[in-house]
DNA sequence: TCGCTTGCCGAAACCGGTTTCGGTACAAAT
DNA sequence: ATTTGTACCGAAACCGGTTTCGGCAAGCGA
């Protein structure tokens, strides 16, 4: 055994396809036969099921998923629709997210049908004509928002589809997400064992759902720290390094800064270290920082930046693995899964070297002595 | 006019599909003749042709691929397989490229079927999968090698592909790339013309094809310059921050190091800026650099990076245009294009300071005076 | 022994298209 | 007037599967 006919391919040519009549035809029995008993129909003797199921195996034989689904209406296939103007389309987790989401489709003979479209009607147009067309048998929504609405769409049409993240109205959705709340919650704990008093939180964009989880891991945090919340140490909506940069500009102006901060996004965090070094500070000496995220980029800043590191290739394969029951018909409500981040300390966090007051005077006298910036 | 039948959705169930039998009953043909009408088929009347044409737009009638896939073998369908091994699967550019080609795409009703691979086989068995089931019709493949394995799989079986990059044995081949050789050869001259003359320069990885065009383009760049080829002054396989560093710690090692470095990647550079910070230099000023790609992150480095940026969506656009016509017959040789790359200056390069000596012996002097780092 | 299930499979319709093969009508050629 | 093309369209087969329907044989109870 080992050596098969139909494995010897002819150089140079397309191997013709095995198709189901050939295999009906080497069994001497009809095709529908053959597809009942490979597609579990409880009419086939199980005798007669295990021959054609070995049969089929011998000769290699895949049906086309194409002429399925013009009967069934499903194409194994998963969908991917990517929000290009969203701002975490582009970082470089894009390519692991696939992987992970790829590695499972295709050891269960699915296939990915990704696209891309610029702004939310685009998004939902998009999908729209991927189901319309019968291109894919469910969906895989990237970054949920509180009010979503494609979820709304998808579960009007009765389309499968699994979140990444979690949104308000859970009714009939299945998610994976990674419990950035309690990254925060860890954040502030870490950063007060290390005798912060005065910990400010720069949250993401408060349309997604992660931003309300996050605040709410910030606060559970400073309370099992006994601390006070103090409502001028947060802010929200800084996604890029822009907005963090303005975000901890204005932290820094406060008569009392912060002597720590923690961001809801890697990405903004870095903007941080713009205002800092402008003021001839070091972060983790004069300001403790943690991210959230664990984007490369990180390691390049100086210090490299202390984060929580997020298995973007493991939540791949869980919401693919998901989807595909999902499609299979598993109740969505028993699909959710929540996943930990994991910390790295790089070295931008430390115990405070100044309290509040000395850190402001410090920046007061910067201040003073920079030149204005023309 | 405006008000169709067919346009009235109900809520909270999918519209049936419009199919050719619709189509054809409403016209009074048969679905042969719609059929042939829509494909362009000579033995059709021009009259009867405009006809069915519009009755067809009107009533939103498209074709269902699959039902077409299964008699034509053609799924209008792109293929992309990214090795996840291969060292800029990772990049932020990825999002884009996706863009660019959905764009396209999406616009001639065709779709794109990603899937992710970890090694050469791998990457060879997926493709093949993906044929052998009719999922795509051809393939965009993204960073071509000098010897390509893909290509030569792809060229005996006949299978329609394009080239983001361009290969040794170009028979038969479609591509689209960036001339990143005149890049590297104004980078040269940019330096040049700023005083610089001992100026090194740090490749890629030498299985890229593009790693060849780059250093014919330095090696140009220092031809029109005057300047004389140093061998010690080239290094290469430089991919990754960490092989960057060790590129620039070698070459600040030399007797007489450069006082400018061109690196092909810009990944690779962000290292540099590690190696060069130890030794308390400052980018830009002691040291000059240019890098390649046009990544983000370079616009964090102290001081941003300067470098060559490339439209990368515009890339997949081109690229999945070109595989499209390719499908449709086009002669490959002829969908042959390359684009610009567009230097972006942000500091990290100027006038010399320092000769090469004086580099040296303040390289010395930094080494002596260091601790030694445990 | 007869009728009735039940198990198991074949025959044929079907999904939504494409493509081959004729056949009719009309114009041009003989 | 008959033959020969030619333009145009319908009928039907086909692609590779799935699903419905029906029928045969064995098993069962009466």
């Amino acid at each position: 055994m080992g050596s098969f006919d139909e494995q010897r391919q002819p150089v140079g040519r397309r191997r013709p396809r095995i198709t189901i009549s050939d295999v009906s035809a080497a069994l001497g029995l009809t095709k529908s036969t053959v597809s009942r008993a490979l597609n579990g129909y409880p009419d086939i003797s199980s005798t007669t099921r295990e021959r054609v199921r070995n049969t089929a195996a011998r000769m290699g034989y895949r049906p086309l998923s194409h002429a399925q689904a013009i009967r069934t209406g499903r194409a194994r296939a998963l969908g991917l629709v990517i929000q290009i103007d969203d701002h975490d389309a582009h970082r470089p987790f894009l390519a692991d997210f696939l992987a992970g989401i790829s590695f499972v489709a295709s050891g269960e003979g699915w296939t990915i049908t990704v696209a891309t479209a610029d702004g939310e009607a685009a998004t939902l147009a998009t999908m729209r004509r991927l189901l319309d067309e019968h291109k894919v048998d469910g969906f895989i929504l990237p970054r949920t928002l509180v009010e979503d609405p494609r979820i709304a769409m998808l579960r009007s049409q009765d389309v499968p589809f699994v979140m990444f993240g979690r949104t308000r109205d859970q009714a009939g959705c299945a998610w994976y997400d990674i419990r950035s709340e309690d990254a925060m919650e860890d954040a502030v704990r870490r950063l007060a064992s290390l005798g912060h008093r005065r910990i400010a939180f720069v949250n993401g964009g408060v349309r997604y759902q992660y931003s309300r989880l996050r605040l709410d891991g910030f606060r559970r945090g400073l309370a099992s720290a006994g601390l006070e919340e103090d409502p001028r140490l947060v802010r929200s909506d800084a996604l890029v390094p822009n907005e963090g940069e303005e975000a901890a500009e204005s932290l820094l102006a406060l008569p009392r800064p912060p002597t720590a901060i923690v961001f809801a996004v890697d990405s903004a965090a870095l903007g941080l270290y713009r205002a800092v070094r402008r003021r001839g500070l070091r972060v983790g000496r004069h300001l403790s920082v943690i991210g959230y995220d664990g984007i490369p980029d990180g390691n390049h800043a100086d210090p490299p930046l202390s984060t929580y590191a997020v298995d973007i290739r493991k939540a791949g394969e869980r919401l693919a693995r998901m989807l595909i029951e999902r499609v299979r018909g598993a109740d969505p409500e028993r699909l959710r899964e929540t996943a930990p981040a994991t910390f790295i300390d790089r070295g931008s966090i430390a115990a405070p070297e100044l309290g509040p007051d000395d850190l402001a005077r410090l920046l007061a006298a910067g201040r003073a002595a920079a030149q204005p910036r023309r």
